[in-house]
DNA sequence: TATGAATGAGAGTTCATTCAT
DNA sequence: GATGAATGAACTCTCATTCAT
């Protein structure tokens, strides 16, 4: 067998690294960055704790990235919420699904831990602070706005009610972890009548 | 100069122990029992970590004590409300807003934690397994179908719906800690909206 | 490089263990339980002392480990002495000095040092009461017997005679550290004469 | 009532010391320095540990003030022993009895644990070196010459038999301990058979 | 590259000693 | 003088990270 070339190193490289990371955002998000030891990570990820290293400076760099990843995919999602051509409520009924599904959970949980966690670093803390709350509301403000012009959305302060939103939306998340099976999911129908006439 | 006497050592005692627990409720409620390391609740309670140890057994411990207190503060926080003279929606406005407060904020917070820190001792999981959402589910039944039959609670599954209610001010007031200002606390009538018609 | 394969990694971990385990049990034997400091053993041994954690759950745990150990092989000691085709004075002296040499002696300061410790584990009590004194009498009791019967051994209640032997012999034993020249180890002859006759 | 004077003072403190000392010898005697903790013997001589500092300047300081005492009861018991008017024999066993009793007992365990324990000062090591087993040897060589002489006392190397014989005797006092009875102490007669003739 | 043994800094805990009363 | 609360250094143990193979 001839040895792999540069570029299929490369992509093993890369896959190995993206598999890690995949394990690695289920671990911390649901036990944070102290509650996550770097033997879970390996284990479940299948790899010595020594390899880790190659791949991630440290557990923090590794945690950095997560949440970097995890904010701009966020964003994202948002963004591409507005190219349905769907009303208002459909879209945030939407957004709303695609935040409570897998996807989404572990970005949402990851960023609240990360919010309330001690020990983070200086760098992670700046990192949060480029993604404020406002920022969200921002992008969401359009979108709620045009539902309550149509009347599919109640009337009132609507920077209040998409942070509101956004809040039960992280708790619900962030309370919730698979083994356990103490909180459940609410139906996304139940949140949107938060937002929604009748 | 004479020693203390009994009854002042007896309430120097006293105050120290309250003095800690209630630092170390709202420590462990933000950062749960991982991210919570004894130089903060000494600190934060102006005692030496030495100390903390003539008044508890250990770390775990006192967490295990104010979990337990937890519980049964929340259990008898909703049995009061049956004791109200108000419609049913009054009744679970008052619960809401009793929840949300800074008396029950913490005690959610910290219960949140027990669920999902790793590293909990075992005597620590026995204990939650004493109060599952069933429980207080069973509690607030007759409460919300009282609800339901004068017309002030929406139709439906009554167990989901509470089910949902509860986890939606978990989720809340975990996602919320003071320092903190990226999430915030949802108005009461908003969050009333879940249940309750028009 | 090539890693290591899996026989040589047990190799590794168990030249370690026996590694610690010889040092431990030596450093155990002279000074107790409280006496022995995690650093001392760490050093004795050659590695730091969070090595020493992957190959042990606790000091606690080997301490008892070796005090098993101890008792497992005193009895086995004994025993063997049995298969010996010699006169019952000529045994004795065998086992006296198979007691008396390196393997035994550090065997018996450890379970002295087990039973004269403050602060050992419930385990570990338990343990010790296992072994109790009488058990290592009635193993005696045959060959002292013999001994009296072919004239070997003096008159007088056997029971009280093994004891003392067998209390003199620890003393001996726990009084003496490598070192400290303070006491030293009598010779075997002098200490048979409290058992034989002429 | 009268403030007491300054003689009365002077007693109480000096009654409180010998108090001290006396449970202290015994609680060193049983657990070592290491395996004493200053609450044991608070507890056991009825006396805040605080107060305890006003008698001894360190936990350290009183060890050696009591080994300091062991050792010279016990070159002074050995000096008494040649004022009796009895045979050679009956000096050692008088002697013997001596040790073995309550009195002797706690000293000579004592001087064990400072001489096997980690952690005691260099000062109480210094003060051991005053007291080496030559000197114990030489004097009681006298008396053992003596019993040679008369007949008394078996042949063979008189260093080595008093050496041995002081060897057993404290051998035989560390490992016996009242609450703990794994051990027993044996009788004199048969102690005594080691040095003297049938 | 890949492994897991090895390290060391830091966490939780104990206890001799000091201090306020 | 007397007390026990309070301190801090030292101990046991954990775990992120490095190293030898």
């Amino acid at each position: 067998m001839a040895p792999l070339n540069e570029e299929q190193l490369h992509q093993i490289r890369d896959d190995r690294k993206v598999q890690i990371k995949h394990v690695a955002l289920k671990v911390f998000a649901k036990y944070g960055i102290n509650g996550t030891k770097m033997s879970m990570i390996a284990k479940e990820a299948g790899v010595s704790q020594g390899l880790f290293y190659r791949y991630f400076k440290s557990k923090d760099e590794l945690f950095m990235m997560l949440i970097q990843e995890a904010m701009e995919e966020s964003v994202s999602s948002i963004e591409k919420i507005y190219s349905l051509s769907v009303p208002p409520k459909e879209k945030i009924r939407t957004l709303t699904e695609v935040i409570l599904d897998d996807g989404g959970k572990y970005y949402f949980m990851l960023i609240h831990q990360a919010h309330t966690s001690s020990g983070v670093s200086e760098k992670t803390k700046q990192l949060l602070e480029q993604y404020p709350l406002k920022l969200y509301i921002d992008l969401l403000l359009p979108l709620f706005r045009e539902g309550q012009r149509v009347g599919e959305i109640v009337e009132g302060d609507l920077e209040e009610m998409i942070s509101s939103y956004l809040s039960i939306l992280s708790g619900v998340m962030v309370i919730n972890s698979q083994e356990n099976s103490f909180y459940q999911i609410p139906k996304v129908d139940l949140l949107m009548r938060i937002l929604t006439k009748s």
